[in-house]
DNA sequence: ACCTGAACACCGTTCAAGT
DNA sequence: ACCTGAACACCGTTCAAGT
């Protein structure tokens, strides 16, 4: 394994244990086995680093969603298969779903990082497609229904992860939300 | 003024200027006129600061909401007026807005941010209940459609924040995707 | 090319001491 | 009670030097 990929390993594990504030270069570079500063030679800086973390788990989520798609189920079920991975990514690895879809700093970053971004949405815009051809959700824009489910799932994984919300029961976890959102927007196209 | 509170004004005006970064506890004690650690007197901590930041936002989105409540408008227009309260305090302060919603060390703190996220969170809930009245949102359960809007709010706010989701046009603006949002669960109760 | 040790400027936090 | 100066352990980052 090449050093700039053993650094983006150890950095993943180093966010997965103890999240972002643990993830110093000097942490990282001791995992790898090299001196304190020796990154710089194949990052440019630390979000360089964690961009990079972040643009594996892109093309990885990317993955997972064309894996989804081509499965022989319904549409629904689909969608709702792909809204749980990401769902189950933001439980498994907090910190680095934060990375992905939580952090200004590493966001700014143009270049490999956003174009992955985009290939892992315009994946999960193509089920969502599936499923307004299939007639479970509104003839709405796609993407204008793709950015609504997705913002509402990134804001209930949010919310829930933040301990916000939760006076009383009601809304008990992320993927109960999600089913009642599209159970909603169902019959709106059947009035 | 006194030194706390004068350290609270300091710190919300660093997190407007330059970021959740630049909130550096030396920089609010210059600002406020005293030495480096004199925060420590004040504060037990760096987070505690943040979050009595955050609290005293809290407390302003609070009150914002019973104003917007008491209003003499229908319930739907509240209840955008409500939500616009919300992204306009994203748009005007994203750094505090991140610290109210997207902070999980600021989170983990229980205590007065706690209850004063409660209580915004009920007088939210309020004006939810009153659309619900007048026919205008779905009668599934109260907190779960509160909880569905203020999380969907909260999602195109992150997403628009952190530039992702605009491959195209079609989602162009937080308050348009909450406008197809509400309009699409209008219908549903008149099936 | 890739790595190392030393150094710089910055932090949060602690502590002994002053008034 | 409130403040101060000095200090500690930690960072990200840079640089001259080695192989």
């Amino acid at each position: 394994m090449t050093t700039g990929k053993k650094l983006i390993v150890a950095a993943s594990a180093l966010l997965d244990s103890g999240g972002e504030e643990a993830v110093t270069l000097r942490a990282v570079a001791h995992a790898s086995g090299i001196s304190h500063n020796a990154p710089y030679k194949h990052f440019k800086s630390r979000d360089a680093l964690l961009a990079a973390v972040a643009t594996a788990d892109f093309v990885a989520l990317t993955e997972a969603f064309k894996a989804v798609h081509q499965r022989r189920a319904n549409a629904s079920g689909k969608l709702m298969q792909a809204l749980k991975v990401v769902v189950d990514f933001s439980v498994q690895h907090p910190a680095r779903y934060r990375l992905l879809f939580n952090d200004p700093a590493i966001a700014a970053q143009k270049g490999e990082l956003e174009q992955t971004a985009i290939a892992a949405f315009a994946e999960f815009l193509a089920i969502v497609m599936e499923c307004q051809a299939a007639g479970t959700l509104p003839d709405a824009p796609n993407t204008t229904i793709a950015g609504l489910l997705f913002a509402t799932m990134h804001g209930l994984i949010a919310l829930e992860a933040n301990g916000r919300m939760h006076p009383e029961k009601g809304l008990h976890g992320v993927e109960n939300g999600l089913e009642v959102l599209i159970q909603l927007l169902a019959p709106v196209i059947s009035s």
